[in-house]
Parts: C-alpha cells; structure tokens; sequence
DNA sequence: TTTACATATACGTTTTTTCATATATATGTT
DNA sequence: AACATATATATGAAAAAACGTATATGTAAA
C-alpha cells in the first residue's frame, strides 16, 4: 500500500470515523458502526470494502455479524499515523461512542479463550 | 485543523510529493518544485496555496522568490504523520531529488548568520 | 423451505476535485 | 518606464469520488 492510497482512504469523513473507532474499540461489526456514526448501512458497508480492498482493514465474519479490525500487516508509518490521529483527537469520537455504549442488542463477540495454568 | 482537512491535503499525488520534499529538504521554493517534479507551475502554485491556507505551510518571500515549510504550529499527530511517512517511504523520492540536485540556477537562501563565539 | 436479519453490491445521479490555459501580480534590472 | 523572471489566480472543462435507492447474498432460526 503506498502512501497516496492510505492517505485518500483517510480523506473521507465516514471512513476517517471508521478508522479511529476501530483504532479505538479493536473490532466493531457493520451494524455497530452504523449505529454508533447514524449512517445508512450500504453507505458504511461500500466504505468498509473500500478500506479492507486496500489493506487497511481485515474481516471476520462470526455467525450473521462482520467483525472488521486493523489489518495487522498494516507498515509502521501507517500504524503510527492512526494510532497518533486518534489519540490526539479523541474528542472527535466523543459522540460516536456514547451511541455505540448506549446501543442495545450489541452482538456479542466470541469469547477469546484463555487457558488457565493448571 | 482537522484530521480530515490534513488528510484531504495529503489525498493527492502532486500534494503529498511537495509534503514530502519540504519535509525532507526543510524549505524549497516554486520553481525548484516545479523542476523536481517535473510538474507546471501553475499547478504546484494552486496546491502550494491550498497547503498553505488549510495550515500545513508557511511561506517567505526572499527577493522573488516564495519559498514554502511546514508551520511550526502543525500538532504532534501531524508532525509525526509527515516525519514517518517521509521517512519510511524515502525511495518515492528518488526521482524528485535527482532532479532537484541536478538543477542548475538553484536560488541561494539567505544565509543564517551565525554568531562567532569570541 | 419460509422467514428474518445482517451485510454486500449494482446503478444512475450528484457533488467534489483536479486540470490546462490564459492572465494578473509582484519583484528586480536596465 | 520598459522588460524579464517568479509566482498567483481565474475560468470553464474533465475526471474522480460519494451518494441514495433498489436489490442481491448469506446466515440462522422457525
């Protein structure tokens, strides 16, 4: 991925907002964002293929719900600009994540399971 | 200045290669951009500007000659975003440097004088 | 297999951005 | 003043990006 390509994947508000809930939360599913940034669902979905096509983001799908996180192949400089922009401008989520903890009928992630040390 | 108006700024080809040659070189002017990225003048001018409005730039005028850097003023994300950006993608500038390096009637700064310790 | 819900894509339109060309301004020199 | 060089801006056209709506796909439950 070249510069050019991640920063006008960037340069668009809803996926910027994407990015940095992402950032932010680790994993959020298309129904979430939708909730959490009051878009329409075909405008976040379209948005969200753009962002995965060129390596930003990567999907899992879990049951009926599509999970999409930070692609961990992303290079340092890309990582560090996110990880930066979001950082340093968290009040921009503010809103966003108030509707996101607010939601009601969040689907449930998979447990990650830890083995206990015996 | 928004995460998203910076990135719209960086979201063009002929934007970034100037942000990043300024980042590298500390200062440059119209008409060595021009050559070192073999573009027209009016078109570096118009994005120059646009650089400059949105506060990514600052310019000086010496004799005539405009010549452009970053704003002091740029946040931390911002600065980080240009430094490793540039950093880590240096091989995209091969070709512009050449050029620039190998420009002849390159216009002289004005010198900084530094004061001799008596 | 019918239904319901979550997500993805197709299509035509509208909006935004970029561009080349022409021209204006600004500075220094003769 | 006239001229040359560097830079800035205006304008209309072309290209690119984003959009809403409709529809298709995919998964699970009844």
């Amino acid at each position: 991925m070249t510069p050019l390509q991640f920063f006008k994947c960037l340069a668009d508000e809803t996926r910027l907002s994407i990015l940095m809930l992402i950032q932010q939360e680790g994993e959020l599913c298309v129904c979430e964002l939708t909730e959490a940034l009051s878009e329409i669902q075909p405008k976040i979905s379209r948005h969200l293929s753009q962002l995965k096509q060129c390596g930003i983001l990567r999907d899992r799908r879990q049951g009926i719900w599509n999970f999409y996180s930070l692609n961990p192949d992303l290079p340092p400089w890309a990582v560090i600009t996110l990880q930066q922009t979001t950082e340093q401008n968290i009040h921009l989520l503010e809103k966003p994540l108030m509707k996101l903890n607010n939601m009601g009928d969040r689907p449930e992630r998979a447990e990650i399971r830890c083995p206990k040390p015996h």
